[in-house]
DNA sequence: GTATGATTAAAACGATTGTTTGAAACCAGA
DNA sequence: TCTGGTTTCAAACAATCGTTTTAATCATAC
């Protein structure tokens, strides 16, 4: 039961069937919301076999949610070292963090053959999800990756506070997590919309990359003269570049 | 059953602690994960005392949730209306704007005596919940002023699509809904974090800004020759404005 | 006080939940 | 072909689910 072993039948085709299919039904109507009856059901295979492999129901979600999320952080990782290799010493462009950050996830996201898409939008559900055994896997999962990121961001912003770097790093997953994961209601809830999906990643970054820019507040800010001027000049001239003639 | 004549008996007793517990609730255990029982037990009341007041448990979600976003859109439609009967004619700010739209959310969301902080967090749950009667429910709650919002945004900034308007609004609500409901996972995921809730309102304002004020991606900008040399120019100086010098 | 309508109470309804059981089926190696 | 271990299967387990029913209790108007 625990000993994993897989002899080469094809006992990897049921595992990865319901696998395939819990993380589907998963991200579509929750945990509480899709029973073992459902994953077995449209799997095409007995419910006994769920928890003969899987044991519970909530260690399938994990393998659910392990599956894919080490092959996030693994992309997530190996951006960040080859940035940190390729530019030895000197300092790396916030930018170029931001996308060894976000790209894995936005690739993965574009990937609607594999499941991937599938499983981003589950991640983004499951951030707020409040289950507890849910929380602590995450957090468990992120700490690391995020710390690394964090600490490369603070890096290359020289007296921002590691603080505000953690809280605009979380801005920005929120940001990231709704794209992905509130297309539908969005659609739903407004006019027009131009949701081409080969531009949600630039203009997502565009986005996140202002926010990463925006001034600090007036209470968090360094008293450096040329930060509180920039600032005054920013609520000055307000809204996007673009519109300035 | 519809009349919904309240005599002045203690009747609203019941009815607002079976709410105020059904929203701790579903806010804590998610909308399946919460059972009638779950509420009634810990409201005090009989468990048929739920079914009586609304019928059914989608009604009684629905009932936790209408009583909070109907003055949550209240508030968003009268600063609006204050900004434009203010300035007359004048084109407004997009900051005002921001601040008319997410000032009512980030103030609820403080409150932590009545239940505002509780609703919030649920509010940004709900919005990635995928249970069909819930996502519909809150399109038709949100549609009237998302929309006026993005008109005014649109007025604001001549010259950026409706379209564009409409995914930074998407980008800033997913960033203020992580903020206020992930808050949390934040803080097991990661060191150290200022989580000062004063702090948290001007933080988040001034991240918004700066992704609503960012340059308009490539392929989408409309092409003015300043609006070109713009986005070169702030790839260049990469970073917030506080790190230069 | 009695009648009337609204509210509460205890109990039960059928349906569905996650999980377990024990036997059948399968597949490799000897 | 027999053997040992892995996987599948139908069936059942106790528990919990949302909802309904029926009677008791309450406050109020006549």
């Amino acid at each position: 039961m625990d000993t994993q072993s897989q002899t080469g039948t094809d006992t990897r085709d049921t595992r990865e069937r319901i696998l395939d299919v819990a993380e589907v039904l998963f991200t579509e109507h929750g945990f509480d919301g899709t029973s073992m009856r459902m994953i077995t059901g449209q799997a095409g295979v007995n419910l006994a076999a769920a928890n003969y492999h899987f044991g519970t129901k909530e260690a399938l979600f994990q393998a659910v949610f392990q599956r894919r999320i080490e092959q996030l952080n693994r992309a997530r990782v190996a951006a960040l070292a080859a940035l940190e290799a390729e530019a030895n010493g000197v300092p790396l462009k916030p930018s170029r963090i931001l996308e060894g950050f976000f790209g894995p996830a936005l690739a993965m996201a574009a990937d609607t053959e594999h499941g991937g898409h599938t499983f981003m939008r589950l991640l983004g559900r499951t951030y707020t999800e409040p289950t507890q055994f849910v929380r602590r896997f995450m957090a468990e999962e992120y700490a690391d990756v995020m710390n690394r990121y964090a600490d490369a961001l603070y890096k290359a912003l020289p007296g921002v506070p590691v603080s505000e770097i953690l809280w605009r790093l979380h801005f920005m997953m929120g940001a990231v997590s709704y794209a992905i994961s509130g297309i539908d209601a969005l659609k739903l809830a407004v006019r027009e919309l131009d949701d081409d999906p080969a531009k949600l990643g630039p203009r997502l970054m565009a986005f996140l990359l202002g926010g990463l820019r925006a001034p600090l507040v007036e209470s968090l800010r360094l008293h450096t003269p040329a930060t509180a001027a920039r600032s005054e000049d920013a609520d000055a001239n307000d809204g996007p570049d673009a519109t300035h003639a």
